[in-house]
DNA sequence: TTTACTGCAAATATTTTGCAATATC
DNA sequence: GATATTGCAAAATATTTGCAGTAAA
């Protein structure tokens, strides 16, 4: 896992240009959740994301932190995931680019799959629509449970 | 949209096997809630599908639409969706084979996407994970937003 | 100075859970 | 008859909202 094809820096401007083309405040607690979840360094909910940027001693309340992580999707910064439970996922969309996503229904576990080995085509056409990026979720069973489940057949002599 | 590839009677056989391998009741509520998914064609959440099977005139509590869904998604009847608001949606799997989901994410509407139109190769493999199924979301602007949009900046002379 | 943004807390929305009643096996 | 499942309501979880105070422009 990495922070993606942009460095920080680059984000951060990205972020600063979005916000000056809409007219919005540059405050200080956007800039330091950015820095946060590039340090995170993969999926976060908001939650996590909150812990994290007080324990590098910065104080923002959830609502900030709800907003902000809605001004970088629309800044095309972060996108999000609802992989298996209730608890929304996010990250950074650049990391997000390099792979797809493979969920195991059983235990929710989610591993990263290098878009290579999917490819989709990204020159694909939807009438009346503009792509702007895509998510693939591959849903199956990992290998853990697969051989939790053979035990249990073989313990019920199945 | 159609009630896809299994027709109902096939969908009520594939539940009643399943029920029986995992030992499970086959309660009147769950072929019930299984009858009135294939009726509403297309994309729910629970509490629509609630509403339809109370006006279908048989009587559901909340817990067991719930129960009920979990059971179909481990059927492999149903699978699950969130789109875009806090508000997870379901589809039966059969029909949600047929076509990828293209989002719009200015005013939340989705459209269908025939899967022709962007093919996933079936046979991928993922070292220590067996696929059963995939799921592409296509984000982007619908044609409706994007004319909003320059309708905007018009009257904004940018 | 203006007002967008934040913090806080309360409100809303959604899902899960505990337990008694019921229906399936 | 044994117990999985349901219904009901309460609890838990997640997100949104209102409003006063703060800080960016």
């Amino acid at each position: 896992m990495s922070a993606g094809v942009y460095s920080v820096e680059k984000m951060r401007e990205i972020l600063t240009g979005y916000m000056e083309a809409k007219k919005l405040r540059k405050t200080v607690e956007r800039y330091t959740i950015l820095e946060c979840i590039c340090r995170l360094q993969g999926h976060f909910d908001v939650e996590t994301l909150r812990k994290h940027v007080v324990e590098n001693h910065f104080s923002v309340s959830q609502a900030a932190v709800y907003n902000t992580i809605e001004l970088l999707m629309d800044a095309g910064l972060v996108v999000r995931h609802q992989f298996f439970s209730q608890v929304v996922q996010y990250e950074l969309k650049s990391a997000a680019l390099t792979h797809h996503h493979a969920i195991c229904h059983y235990c929710g576990g989610i591993r990263e799959v290098k878009t290579e080995k999917v490819k989709i085509p990204a020159d694909y056409k939807i009438p009346k629509f503009t792509p702007e990026y895509h998510s693939l979720y591959i849903y199956g069973m990992c290998s853990k449970c697969k051989f939790r489940e053979r035990s249990q057949k073989k313990k019920n002599n199945e």
